[in-house]
DNA sequence: AGCACGCCGACT
DNA sequence: GTCGGCGTGCTC
C-alpha cells in the first residue's frame, strides 16, 4: 500500500494524497510518478497526475484509493516536476491545471453527469411526437439519441432553466441522472503485424536474401518446410522473412507485406492456421510531417561570425552548465545554421534538444532544416497537428526515441528527459506569451527550464525584445552578435513615404513610389511582398450622416467589413452581421468603408496590376496549415508575383526571389495604449524588411506611414537596433516600466458593469493595504495603478477593468499577489485573472 | 471547477 | 409549513 501525491485537474491550490494498492506482480519496478490516475474528488471522478510516492505515515483524514492508473508509461519525467511547481507559484495558477496545460490535449478523463431517458420518458416522448412538442426543446431533439451530457443541455437552456427542467422531469420519472466516466479520446494507433512462428527452420544463408532472390527462397521454403505448402504461402513466408531481416524487426506490418507481395492477403490466414506465422500488433506513430519538405544541405562553410558564435556556444555545451545566450543576428545572417550546429554538438554529448518557434509560421522553415540535418530524431509539436499526431509525437519524445523537439510555445513542456540545449527562435515574438488561462511566457520558461537542467539556452532574434537585450547588457545573458548577412549580401534600402503629404491621391493605398516600384518589379519578374497588419476589407463601416462606426454588440470595438463574405465581423468575439445595415444612431443608410485591410489591398492591387499573379495570406485565407503551406510553396516556387498579407508573411520566411517589400501603413500599431507599441512597430518593420534581398539581388523596402518622424520608424529604416533600445530605455526609466520593473496585471471581468468596477476597486484597495503592512523600503518600491477600465473595456459581453502592480523584487510582488489570488472568485460571474509579466496591455 | 451544505423568501 | 433560491466552503 502506497500513498501518492497527486495534483488533480481542478483549481486546487494544494496537492492531494491518495492510496494505491499495487497488484503483487507490479509491486517494485513500476513507478507511478508521471502517470495519470483517475481519482475520486468530492463526489465525482477526475484525472490526477502522480507527483510522488510518499511514505505512508498517518494523516488526520481518511485517504481514498486511486480508482485506476490511466497510463502504462509515464507522460513526463520526474525531473520536470519542480518546473511545474515553480510555474504554479510564479503564475498563480493551480498545479493540476498547469500540468493539464502542459500535456497534449485530450488526455483528461473524468466523470460526467449525463441525462438518460427512462422507459416512462420514452413513452411520454412517443406520445408527444404525435401531439405537440413539449416545452423543453432538447427533449425530442436530443433525448431521442438516448443520452445528453448535462453541460450540453446547459448550453442549450442556460444554467437556471436547465436545473428546473431536470428537477421536474426527474420528479416525473422520465429521466434519470447517471455519472459516467468519459475516457481518453486519444489512443495509440496500432497496426497488425505478422512474424514467423518460433522454431521454423530457416535457410542457412538467409542473411543474403533480398526481394530479388525471392523465387529461390520460395522454392527452398516449399521444399524444406514440413507439410504441403502452396506456392503463395511459401512466397509470403519468404517475403516475411526478408522484410523482417531488412528492418531488423521480425514483426512485419501487414500493409508492407501486401505491398511487397499482393498474394499474401489470402495466404496469411492459411499460414496462421498452420501455425507457421503469428499475428501481433505494434504501435505506429502518426507522421505529421507534410510530404514535401524542402531539403536544405549543410553549407560548405560558415561565415567568420557564425564560426565564432558556434565556438562559444560549443564551449558552453561542453561545460554542461546553465548558460543563457542572446543571439542578436540581423535578418539573413544565418542564425539557423548556428542553431543546427549547436544542436549537433548537444546530440553528440548525448543530450536532447528543444527548439521553440513562434506558432506554425516558422515551424515549417526550421522544421525542414532540422529534418534535413537530423532525420527522424526530430519530432514536432504545434497546434497544426491533430490530437492523435500530437500525442504520438509527445510519446516519441517521452520514450526517448526522439531527441529533438521543435514546437510552438507549449513545446516548452516537451517530455525530453535531458535537454542540453533549448533554442528560442525569434525570442521577441509576442506569440510566446499565452494570453489566457495559464498566462506563461514560453521564452521565460525556456530560460528557467534550461537552468533546471544545467542546459544552454539560445534566445535568437534580429530584433531582440528590450527586456532580453537589457539582460544581455547587464550580464544576465551572454551576448552573441551576427552583424552581417551571409554571402556578403547587403541590408535592403528602406524608403519612407509620408502618407500625409500624399492625401491628394484619394482612396488609393498605393502611393506613387510604391506603385511604381511594384510595376518595375513586376516588369523585372521579381517578387514583391505587401504587409498590412489588418485583415478584412475596411477597418470599419462609418455612417456618412453622423460619423458613427458600426460597433459590435458584444464588444467595445468597431466591426471590420469583409467584402467577400459581405459581412461585418468582430475580430474579438467573432460576432458577424450582413452588411445590409442602417446606422444604429441616426438610421441613415449610407455607410461607407473607412480604413484598409488586406482584402482591400488585394482588390486594389488586382485593379492596378491585372496581369500580375497575386495571392493573399492572412488568417482568412490560411484557414489551415495545408493552405498556408501551399501559398508558401508557390511563393517559393516563384508562382506568385505579389504576396499580400498580415504579419504572418513577415515572420522568418526565406523567399530568395523577393526584392521588394511594401509596408502599407506602418504606424497602425503606434496609437495603441501599450508601452511596447513602438518596440513592436520597430520589430514588425525590421522583420518584414528582412524578407527582402535574401537571394542574389539586393532588396528594397518602401514604408508608408503617417508618422515618418517617429523614432521607431526612423530607426527601423536605418537598421538601428541599438539606438531603438537606448531610446526605449530613456523612455521607460521614468515612469518606471519593464525592464526597470516587473509588472503584474489584474484583469477583472464580468457581465455586470458595476459589479466589475466594484471588484476592481476592491482589488486595488487590497493591494494598497497589503503594501501598507510591508517594510518602508518595500512600500517605496511597489506601486499600484488603477483601477481603470481596460483599453478594450468590453469584450464578448464582459466588462473589463484593470489594476496594475509595479515592483522590482519578485518576492514583494508575489506577496501582494497572494492576497489577490485568494479572492479570485468574486461574487457572481465576476472573475479576477492574474497576469504576471503581461505582454498585452489591452 | 463542481458539488454539498446551509440559511432565508413565496408558494401549497 | 416546505420548496427552492443561491451564497460559503471543501475536496485526499
Amino acid at each position: 500500500m502506497i500513498r501518492l501525491e497527486v495534483a488533480v485537474a481542478a483549481p486546487l491550490s494544494q496537492t492531494l494524497s491518495y492510496l494505491f494498492v499495487p497488484e503483487e506482480h507490479l509491486l517494485s519496478d513500476h513507478c507511478l510518478v508521471g502517470k495519470r490516475v483517475l481519482v475520486p474528488l468530492g463526489g465525482r471522478q477526475l484525472t490526477g497526475y502522480v507527483l510522488a510516492e510518499l511514505p505512508n505515515e498517518d494523516v488526520d483524514y481518511i485517504l481514498k484509493p486511486v480508482i485506476e492508473v490511466l497510463d502504462r508509461l509515464p507522460l513526463f519525467h520526474p525531473n520536470i516536476i519542480p518546473f511545474f511547481r515553480w510555474i504554479a507559484g510564479y503564475y498563480h495558477y493551480p498545479l493540476g491545471e498547469v500540468i493539464k496545460t502542459a500535456l497534449p490535449g485530450g488526455l483528461n478523463p473524468g466523470s460526467e453527469k449525463k441525462i438518460l431517458l427512462t422507459d416512462a420518458g420514452r413513452e411520454q416522448l412517443a406520445f408527444w411526437q404525435h401531439a405537440s412538442l413539449p416545452e423543453p426543446a432538447w427533449l425530442p431533439d436530443l433525448l431521442v439519441k438516448g443520452s445528453l451530457t448535462a453541460s450540453a443541455s446547459k448550453k442549450l437552456l442556460g444554467d437556471k432553466k436547465q436545473k428546473k427542467v431536470i428537477r421536474e422531469l426527474l420528479g416525473l420519472g422520465q429521466i434519470m441522472i447517471s455519472h459516467e466516466v468519459r475516457k481518453d479520446g486519444i489512443r495509440q494507433k496500432e497496426e497488425t503485424c505478422y512474424s514467423l512462428a518460433p522454431g521454423i527452420l530457416l535457410p542457412p544463408d538467409c542473411g543474403l536474401h533480398t526481394l530479388q532472390a525471392l523465387d529461390s527462397l520460395t522454392e527452398y521454403l516449399q521444399k524444406e518446410l514440413p507439410g504441403p505448402l502452396k506456392k503463395s504461402e511459401a512466397k509470403t513466408l519468404g517475403v516475411l522473412l526478408i522484410l523482417g531481416r531488412e528492418s531488423g524487426n521480425p514483426l512485419v506490418p501487414r500493409q508492407e507485406l501486401l505491398k511487397a507481395y499482393h498474394g499474401s492477403a489470402a495466404a496469411l490466414p492459411a499460414l496462421l492456421g498452420k501455425k507457421l506465422i503469428m499475428r501481433g500488433a505494434t504501435r505506429v506513430f502518426r507522421n505529421p510531417f507534410g510530404s514535401q519538405l524542402a531539403h536544405f544541405p549543410r553549407p560548405e562553410r560558415l561565415t567568420d561570425e557564425q564560426q565564432e558564435t558556434v565556438v562559444k556556444i560549443s564551449a558552453a555545451i561542453d561545460a554542461g552548465q546553465f548558460q543563457p545566450f542572446l543571439l542578436y543576428g540581423v535578418t539573413g545572417s544565418g542564425k539557423t545554421e548556428v542553431y543546427l550546429q549547436a544542436a549537433e554538438k548537444t546530440l553528440k554529448r548525448g543530450r536532447d534538444v528543444l527548439v521553440l518557434v513562434p506558432e506554425i509560421a516558422l515551424a515549417t522553415q526550421l522544421e525542414s532544416h532540422f529534418v534535413s540535418r537530423f532525420g527522424d530524431q526530430v519530432v514536432l509539436l504545434h497546434s497544426g497537428l491533430s490530437a492523435g499526431e500530437r500525442f504520438d509525437q509527445w510519446s516519441l519524445a517521452a520514450s526517448g526515441k526522439a531527441k529533438i523537439v521543435i514546437g510552438a510555445r507549449s513545446a516548452i513542456f516537451a517530455p525530453l528527459a535531458d535537454p542540453g540545449l533549448i533554442v528560442v527562435d525569434e525570442e521577441h515574438d509576442p506569440g510566446y506569451k499565452q494570453d489566457d488561462s495559464l498566462r506563461y511566457h514560453g521564452r521565460d520558461l525556456a530560460v528557467l527550464r534550461a537552468r533546471n537542467h544545467n542546459a544552454v539556452v539560445i534566445l535568437g532574434s534580429a530584433t531582440p525584445s528590450v527586456t532580453s537585450y537589457y539582460h544581455a547588457m547587464t550580464g544576465k545573458y551572454a551576448l552573441l552578435r551576427l552583424a552581417r548577412r551571409v554571402e556578403g549580401r547587403s541590408m535592403p534600402v528602406v524608403t519612407i513615404v509620408d502618407l500625409r503629404k500624399k492625401a491628394a491621391q484619394p482612396k488609393c493605398i498605393f502611393h506613387s513610389e510604391l506603385r511604381e516600384a511594384l510595376a518595375k518589379n513586376l516588369a523585372r519578374k521579381e517578387q514583391s511582398l505587401l504587409l498590412l497588419n489588418r485583415r478584412g476589407f475596411s477597418a470599419s463601416l462609418l455612417c456618412q450622416a453622423c460619423g458613427t462606426p458600426v460597433a459590435c454588440t458584444h464588444c467595445h470595438v468597431s466591426l471590420v467589413f469583409h467584402k467577400k463574405k459581405q459581412r461585418l465581423v468582430c475580430h474579438y468575439c467573432g460576432y458577424s452581421v450582413t452588411d445590409k445595415l442602417v446606422c444604429g444612431t441616426c438610421r441613415s443608410e449610407t455607410l461607407v468603408p473607412m480604413g484598409f485591410g488586406t482584402e482591400r489591398i488585394e482588390e486594389e492591387a488586382r485593379t492596378l496590376f491585372p496581369e500580375a499573379r497575386i495571392a493573399r495570406l492572412d488568417s482568412d485565407t490560411a484557414t489551415d496549415r495545408k493552405k498556408f503551406l501551399q501559398v508558401l510553396k508557390s511563393m517559393y516556387n516563384n508562382e506568385i508575383d505579389i504576396l499580400i498579407g498580415t504579419q504572418m508573411i513577415a515572420k522568418g520566411h526565406h523567399f530568395p526571389h523577393v526584392t521588394l517589400v511594401g509596408v502599407a501603413w506602418a504606424d497602425g500599431g503606434l496609437n495603441m495604449p501599450d508601452f511596447r507599441a513602438a518596440e513592436r512597430t520597430f520589430q514588425l518593420i525590421s522583420q518584414v524588411t528582412g524578407r527582402a534581398g535574401r537571394g542574389d539581388r539586393p532588396g528594397r523596402v518602401i514604408v508608408q506611414t503617417m508618422q515618418p518622424d517617429h523614432y521607431s520608424i526612423v530607426f527601423a529604416r536605418n537598421h538601428q537596433y541599438e539606438e531603438l533600445y537606448e531610446h526605449e530605455l530613456t523612455i521607460r526609466r521614468q515612469p518606471r516600466f519593464p525592464p526597470f520593473v516587473r509588472l503584474i496585471a489584474f484583469l477583472i471581468h464580468g457581465e455586470g458593469e458595476s459589479e466589475v468596477r466594484k471588484t476592481a476597486e476592491l482589488v486595488a484597495m487590497r493591494c494598497r493595504e497589503t503594501i501598507k503592512g510591508m517594510s518602508r523600503i518595500s512600500q517605496a518600491a511597489l506601486e499600484v495603478l488603477g483601477p481603470a477600465p481596460a483599453p478594450l473595456e468590453r469584450l464578448c459581453d464582459r466588462y473589463r477593468w484593470q489594476v496594475l502592480l509595479k515592483g522590482e523584487r519578485l518576492d514583494e510582488l508575489h506577496q501582494v499577489c497572494a492576497g489577490i489570488a485568494e479572492m479570485a472568485k468574486a461574487g457572481g460571474d465576476t472573475r479576477i485573472s492574474v497576469d504576471v509579466d503581461p505582454e498585452n496591455m489591452m
